[in-house]
RNA sequence: GGGCAGAUACCCAAGUGGCCAAAGGGGGCUGACUGUAAAUCAGCUGGCUGAUGCCUUCGGUGGUUCGAAUCCGCCUCUGCCCA
């Protein structure tokens, strides 16, 4: 059994806060917590919500399910909070144009997946799942008006994110600034002694403190992690922006994102979703800085641990093979999309039935580019001829780097 | 409620009567290079087509004009100022 200095050091590993005092603060807070529930028997309620925006989820959101899972081996209890209501807000930050709303059937598919992907990593005997419209929806507007009235808009207005949109004259919806009382409700509703979030999340996590105690609460100790940036290197992993690994992508498909990371965002990786520990990522760190190992090499570790995290170390080992036979060989797949041939078709006209070109404009650019390459066993002639007419035959088409087709008769 | 400014392609943004399928940047795609799908360099980036032609697009709608992203009316949405 770990002492409870112990335990705090491994919970409170990671975590990142704005300022040196706030990490202090809730270090002791959440030793104080610790020795509470070690006394009582009672385990700590640690919760963390995730809204149900898009069907999948994807790396950024692991990181805080990994920690979760830290406080659930030690006993804890784990609240998987699906925020189908905060959902019909969404994120302030990603506001543009008016996304259709999703529907209450598309935000319940979404659940759905969300809790199968979740339990990759959660032990999901061992977690309570809570949908927050279950107490969300039944609020009046008395309600709303009692919470509302603990909050200043000066509160809001320092916030980074509103800040800089006022500066930009960008619309701040009113509607947006329920999403911290929400999420702050969300706290009080399950008795929370802990809440995960990311680090742009303090403000929410504050406010659901601050509820707390109004409601006479212990006020939840506030766990901020650091944000997970995407396959582009720099910015904070996104579905909408298309910069995402996601849980449930084939292993070939996960290993060969992870390996178009940017060197420098390796740490970022390695530090937030491996499992491996402070000292094993402190050793790799100084070998790579040392030039005693090939940045590559690091990477592929890394997409190997992450496949395995999801996959076991089998479909690790064939993603791996996969990545150096298609990506560092350049030889063919193991399984391609496989298109049927009735009748011979123009290479055109064919790209874009597959799928491959958006128009037939897009699939003549494609050609003339140098892009296209035919064979009968392996792509090996560059078509370069637009009114190329591809005869029935079985052969293999690639188009660029990476995309391949079966044509068969 | 009143006044002013604005809405342009995936995103940001120029264009204020014909030379506009519409500058520039980002993103994306293709090629070269590379340990990589990174960085860098080059090209492409509305659709259709026998390639220099046709069709659709500049918030919506209705006009003016030989001709409109550009001018006018109304509508919708956003920001600013005033009440």
């Amino acid at each position: 059994m770990q002492t409870i200095e112990q335990q705090l050091d491994m919970l409170m590993r990671g975590v990142e806060y704005g300022d040196p005092q706030t990490y202090i603060n809730m270090r002791q807070e959440l030793k104080e917590r610790l020795e509470l529930s070690a006394k009582t028997g009672k385990p700590l309620r640690v919760y963390c919500g995730y809204d149900p925006t898009s069907p999948d989820l994807h790396l950024g959101h692991t990181v805080t399910m990994r920690k979760l899972r830290q406080f659930q081996e030690l006993g804890h209890q784990v609240v998987f909070v699906i925020g189908n209501y905060t959902a019909l807000i969404g994120d302030p930050s990603d506001k543009d144009k008016a996304r259709p709303r999703p529907t209450n059937a598309q935000i319940e598919a979404n659940a759905r997946t969300y809790q199968e992907q979740a339990f990759k990593i959660l032990d999901g005997a061992k977690t309570e799942v809570r949908y927050n419209g279950e107490w969300l929806s039944q609020l009046t507007f008395e309600n709303l008006i009692n919470l509302a009235s603990n909050f200043t808009i000066q509160q809001f207005l320092v916030r980074d994110n509103f800040a800089k949109r006022l500066e930009r004259n960008d619309p701040v919806w009113l509607h947006e600034l329920f999403y911290a009382l929400m999420q702050g409700y969300d706290a009080v509703m399950l008795e929370a002694d802990v809440q995960l979030g990311a680090t742009e999340q303090l403000f929410n996590l504050m406010a659901g403190r601050k509820l707390q105690e109004v409601y006479g609460q212990l006020p939840q100790i506030a766990i901020t992690l650091p944000i997970l940036v995407g396959t582009d290197g720099h910015i904070r992993m996104s579905k909408s922006i298309g910069n995402y690994i996601g849980i449930s992508e084939p292993p070939e498909v996960m290993y060969g994102k992870t390996m178009s990371i940017p060197d420098e965002a390796m740490s970022n990786y390695l530090n937030l979703i491996t499992r491996w520990t402070p000292e094993q990522i402190a050793e790799i760190e100084a070998k790579l800085h040392a030039g005693a190992i090939h940045p590559m090499e690091v990477k592929k570790q890394l997409a190997w641990e992450i496949v395995d995290i999801f996959y076991g170390s089998e479909a690790a080992e064939g993603a791996a093979e996969h990545f150096a036979r298609v990506h560092q060989q350049r030889e063919l797949p193991d399984d391609m999309p496989v298109f049927q041939l009735t009748e011979p078709i123009r290479l055109v006209d064919l790209l874009h039935q597959a799928g491959i070109a958006g128009s037939k404009s897009d699939a003549r650019r494609l050609v003339q580019q140098g892009g296209v390459r035919l064979g009968a066993d392996a792509a090996t002639n560059v078509v370069t001829d637009v009114d190329y007419v591809i005869p029935v035959a079985d052969a293999i088409l690639q188009v660029g780097k990476r995309r391949f087709l079966h044509l068969v008769p």
